[in-house]
DNA sequence: TAATATAATTAGGTTAACCTAACTAAGGAG
DNA sequence: CTCCTTAGTTAGGTTAACCTAATTATATTA
C-alpha cells in the first residue's frame, strides 16, 4: 500500500495548525505552548513532533524552539484558512454562538472536500460583496430564527397583505386542516405529477388521514381523496388557513 | 473518570447508522452487510457488534440477526437525520456534487453540534417554504457560482443599468486599480471609523501600495493618502473601475 | 557557580479500531 | 443425512494517539 505523504491524520493537522496560532503572536513555540493550546500533555506532543520532522513540516533540534518549514507553513495556513472560514460561514452567516462556531470549525475542518470549502468561501463572498448591505434575505432569515415566521412584508408578494397565516410543507399538517397551495417545490417528474394530480397555485386542500411515519398521507382535494408519499406533500408548499 | 454512556465515538455511530439503513431495505441485517457497507472485514464487525451489545443498542444472539434496540433506534434516527440534512444542505442549496455531498455529510455528521444542526435545517426550511418558489438569491448565487460574478438585474439596484464593472473588497484590488464605494459591509465601529476617513458611498478610490502580506493597503481617497489593515479593507465594498 | 525549578525527553503502558489466519456453525445440494 | 460452501467467531497482531513515571537538559536564582 502507498502511504501518501501529502496528507496528514487529522491529529497531526492540529498540531501543525495550532504550531502556526502560537507563532503568531509568540514568536518562540515550544513544546508546552502546543500542549497547553492542543489541551494534552508533553510527551504527547513530543512523539507527534518527531512524526511531523519525518515529514519535514517542521524544524526542531533537541530541546530547542519549534519552527514551521516552508512545506509547514503552507500547509498551516491552508488548514487555518479552511477553520477561519468555516466559523465565519457558521458565526456571521448562520448566526451560530460564536463558542459553539468555534468547536464546530475545529472539528469539520478535518473533514470537508475541497469543492466544499471553495464553494462556502463563494458563498461567504457572494453575501459579503452583495451591493445592498446585509441582503435582505438573510435578514429575513434571522427573523425567521427568532419569530418561527417569515417577516409580513416577505409573505405579502403572495399573501393578501394583511395575511398572518403559517408557510408550512402539507407533509407537516396536522389531520383535519385546511390549506391553501402556494407552490410545489419541485421541477422535475414530482411537479408535473402533482400538477395532474390536482395540486395547483391557489387549490384548498384538507388533510383527512396521516399514517403513522407520516406516509401515506390522506388529501382531500375537489372532493376527492388522494393518497400521497411524504417525499411528494413535502414538495407541497401550503398557507394555512 | 465518569464514561458518558450516551455517547459514542464516530465508528460506533457509523455502524449504528449502517444497521438502520440496511434494515430499511432488507428486512435481516447480517455481519457481512454491515461489512461490505462500511468496508471493513467481518472480525470488526463482530468487535463492534460486541460493544453495541454492552451499551444496550441493539440485540445480536450467536449467529443470529442484528436489531436495534429501541434505544438504538432512536440514536440511529438521529444520526441518519443528520445525515440526510447534511447531504440536502450541501447537495441541494449549495449545489455541491452529489457524491461529494455525500461523502461530506458522512464525515461531518458525527462532529456537528446540534445546534449548528438545528440551524441548518431552519436555513433548509427557510428556503423550501419561500413562497416565491426557489428564492431568487439563491438563484443569483448558483449564476454567481457559474459566471463568477452577479447577474445583471441584482446589481442594476445599485450600479447603471448597463454597468458590466466588477463588484469587490477593496483588500482584493491590485495596486493601480481604481474604484467606486458601494457600501461599508459592517454595522460597528468600524463602519463609523471608515466613513470618519472620507469612505463614503460614491467616493472614487485608487489603491496606491500593498504590503506583501495584504495588510497595510496604502489607499488614495480625495487626494489624500490612507493607510488602512487589511481587516479594515475587506469591509469596503466596491465597484472596479 | 551550585542548587533548584522548570521544561523536554524517554520508556513503557492503554485503548480504539482496524487487520489476518484459523476455527466453528448454519444452510443447502446431492 | 452427509458433505461442502459460506458466514460468523475467536485469537492474536498492528498502528495511532493518547497517557504516567522517570530521566535529562536548560534556565533561574541565591
Amino acid at each position: 500500500m502507498v502511504k501518501n505523504v501529502l496528507t496528514i491524520s487529522p491529529s497531526l493537522e492540529d498540531y501543525l495548525e495550532s504550531i502556526f496560532v502560537i507563532k503568531q503572536k509568540k514568536q518562540r513555540v515550544r513544546v508546552k505552548d502546543i500542549a497547553r493550546y492542543l489541551k494534552v500533555k508533553a510527551p504527547s506532543v513530543v512523539e507527534v513532533l518527531r512524526k511531523l520532522k519525518e515529514k519535514n513540516l517542521i524544524v526542531h533540534e533537541y530541546y530547542g524552539d519549534i519552527e514551521l518549514t516552508q512545506e509547514g507553513l503552507n500547509k498551516a495556513k491552508a488548514l487555518y484558512e479552511k477553520h477561519i472560514v468555516l466559523k465565519k460561514f457558521l458565526h456571521q452567516i448562520l448566526g451560530i454562538d460564536e463558542k459553539i462556531a468555534e468547536q464546530d470549525a475545529c472539528k469539520i475542518e478535518h473533514y470537508l472536500s475541497k469543492e466544499t470549502l471553495e464553494r462556502i468561501i463563494k458563498f461567504i463572498n457572494f453575501i459579503e460583496t452583495c451591493p445592498q448591505g446585509v441582503p435582505e434575505w438573510l435578514n429575513n432569515f434571522y427573523y425567521f430564527v427568532k419569530h418561527k415566521r417569515r417577516p409580513p412584508e416577505c409573505k405579502a408578494k403572495f399573501l393578501g397583505q394583511n395575511s398572518q397565516n403559517k408557510i408550512a410543507k402539507l407533509s407537516d399538517l396536522k389531520v383535519g386542516t385546511k390549506a391553501k397551495i402556494l407552490k410545489i417545490a419541485d421541477t422535475g417528474v414530482l411537479k408535473s405529477k402533482l400538477l395532474g394530480l390536482g395540486f395547483v397555485k391557489g387549490e384548498v386542500v384538507k388533510i383527512e388521514k396521516v399514517a403513522p411515519l407520516g406516509s401515506p398521507l390522506d388529501v382531500l382535494i375537489k372532493n376527492t381523496h388522494i393518497s400521497l408519499r411524504k417525499e411528494e406533500a413535502e414538495k407541497v408548499i401550503v398557507e394555512v388557513l
